[in-house]
DNA sequence: CCATCTTTGTGCACGCGTTCACAAAGGCAT
DNA sequence: ATGCCTTTGTGAACGCGTGCACAAAGATGG
């Protein structure tokens, strides 16, 4: 998954728990898979199963929207469709505007799961003079000085932000004043809004090195003392060869003298690459 | 933010909570800009607000990987750096496959946030043959017939799915078969994998509905009720305007002439858009 | 109309994550 | 050296989320 909403605790609102609302949209999409293929009706165990997810959570799930099933049987299909679109707001329009028509900025434009769920795009905004006015995805692009009117004049309260870094506040303080309160950013950025206003993030960098963190578990824990020290020393060869770990003391309180020694190491790599040999990750006290 | 892990429940490898897994990124990306303004020390103050966490959150996060400040001073930027990198695994390189070059399939292997972390592309596969062969970001395409082969020659262990979502498990397949322990899928399905493999899924659809529900939320209990109604019968104007919400009985058990009536007005508005007169969202017992 | 069987809805317990609050640690000035 | 002041590291309390397990509900067949 990619990341989780950044600002407002944990209200929940009105009785519904935040990572009920998570998951309610994983429900939304098997169940209008199985409204396709015309079934009727499905059991939690079904439908658990085809969202991914434990039915008994699944249940739990649904009775915080009321009690729409029927026992012996399971849930009706349409009906649950209409409910769950109907608590996650899609039975109405919502626009939405891009900010940052780049790499990113034009593969979301020509994203086709907006409009399938009730999300239309309103426009496309950038700050390149020379970007603006060209077709993509069948709008064109508006440049950033309309930003404002554009917010206005489509009521939008949606916003998408797909920028560079340094631009994402000033392009998210700007939309929130022209009355944005719902923001998605793809910014690697922690943007700072008001209350009221709600950021969800979406980091793909942050994913990876989640990823990568349970990747180098995988290879045992010491392989990577060995790689890192090696790291610049050698070629390749090295991976996932293990050198036997003294695993007493794991992290445990590194004297002064084995934190300066790092840092001094950390110091040198950082100025030049130059050669490093001795750099005690963990030091025996 | 994007999405959640979704296998393996929460086994914290080796004492590490997942939550501080998640978060570790977030702050080597705040050190990271200290450590360019050649920043000494930072209290866990001060990278707490960089980061947008509590401070006690980050010390806490920090007390799982050792002892690592100075009482009365703070944390040494470099070291720490180096100490969560190492931690995270960025300290090696990882070879990264994207699977589907696309629309989004471009706008990643165009991304410069890879390199910066650690993750090299080693190669960029797709299906369609008229695709292959052409440079993108640096990087020729590969048909997917040599999907196999480069995941071995280049001991690639994660892997990005960016196909549509019906060739996603099909691709995620052939990747876990090749040796690919760690996935990030962005088509929106549900991706079954043996134990051993990580999943973590980035859904832009769901962040949208989410962000949509508390959208919804802003603007009052009813007027989704009355949008919905109205949604096709007529134009903008009715947007944001509460009408006296009577919160008694907000989603309290729908008698069964509710549920029938209800179900009957989806059916008509799912075969054809039509007038739909009285549609109670929600009725009285 | 009754028995049986399926499946829901939820009470309950448990574990993880968050946050408070404070003692201990260490730097720094005198 | 001594005391002060800042900031860490963590014990403890709390709340949320998860999953088990089961009683009640209802459909279905006889
Ligand atoms: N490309 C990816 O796959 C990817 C993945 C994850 C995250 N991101 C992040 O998404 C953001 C965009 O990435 P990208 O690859 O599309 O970058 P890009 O440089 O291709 O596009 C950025 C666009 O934003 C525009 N822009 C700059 N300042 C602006 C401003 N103040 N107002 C409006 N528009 C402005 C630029 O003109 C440019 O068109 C970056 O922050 C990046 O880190 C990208
Ligand atoms: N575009 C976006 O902004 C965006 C955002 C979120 C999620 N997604 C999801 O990401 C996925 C890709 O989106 P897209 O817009 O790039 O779609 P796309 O149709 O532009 O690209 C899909 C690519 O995958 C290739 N492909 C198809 N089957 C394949 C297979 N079996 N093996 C290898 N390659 C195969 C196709 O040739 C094509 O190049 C979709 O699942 C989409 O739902 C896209």
């Amino acid at each position: 998954m990619a990341t989780g909403r950044t600002h407002r605790p944990a209200s929940r609102s009105r009785g519904i728990p935040e990572a009920t609302v998570a998951r309610l949209p994983l429900y939304l999409r098997a169940l209008t898979a199985l409204s396709e293929r015309s079934v009727p009706t499905v059991s939690s165990e079904e439908l658990a199963a085809a969202a991914g997810v434990n039915s008994a959570k699944l249940r739990k799930d649904f009775s915080y929207l009321g009690s729409y099933g029927t026992r012996g049987v399971g849930y009706d299909v349409e009906y649950l469709v209409y409910q769950i679109s109907r608590e996650l707001g899609l039975t109405q329009d919502w626009p939405v505007v891009i900010v940052g028509i780049g790499n990113l900025g034009h593969a979301l434009a020509n994203y086709g799961g907006f409009a399938s769920r009730g999300f239309r795009v309103a426009a496309l905004i950038d700050a390149d003079p020379s970007a603006t006015g060209k077709i993509t995805a069948g709008l064109p692009v508006r440049h950033t000085d309309e930003l404002e009117t554009i917010i206005r004049e489509n009521q939008v309260s949606i916003g998408v932000i797909a920028t560079p870094a340094g631009a994402a506040q000033e392009v998210c303080e700007r939309l929130v004043a022209a009355g944005v309160t719902s923001i998605l950013n793809f910014a690697p950025t922690v943007l700072s809004v008001p209350d009221g206003v709600d950021v969800r993030k979406v980091d793909l960098s942050i994913e990876l090195q989640i990823l990568a963190f349970h990747e180098q578990r995988k290879s045992g824990e010491e392989a990577l003392a060995a790689a890192a020290e090696a790291a610049d020393a050698d070629g390749p060869g090295t991976r996932g060869k293990p050198e036997k770990s003294q695993k007493a003391t794991p992290l445990a309180a590194p004297a002064k003298a084995a934190k300066a020694a790092v840092k001094a190491a950390v110091a040198r790599k950082t100025g030049r690459s130059g050669p490093d040999g001795e750099v005690p990750a963990v030091m025996p006290a």
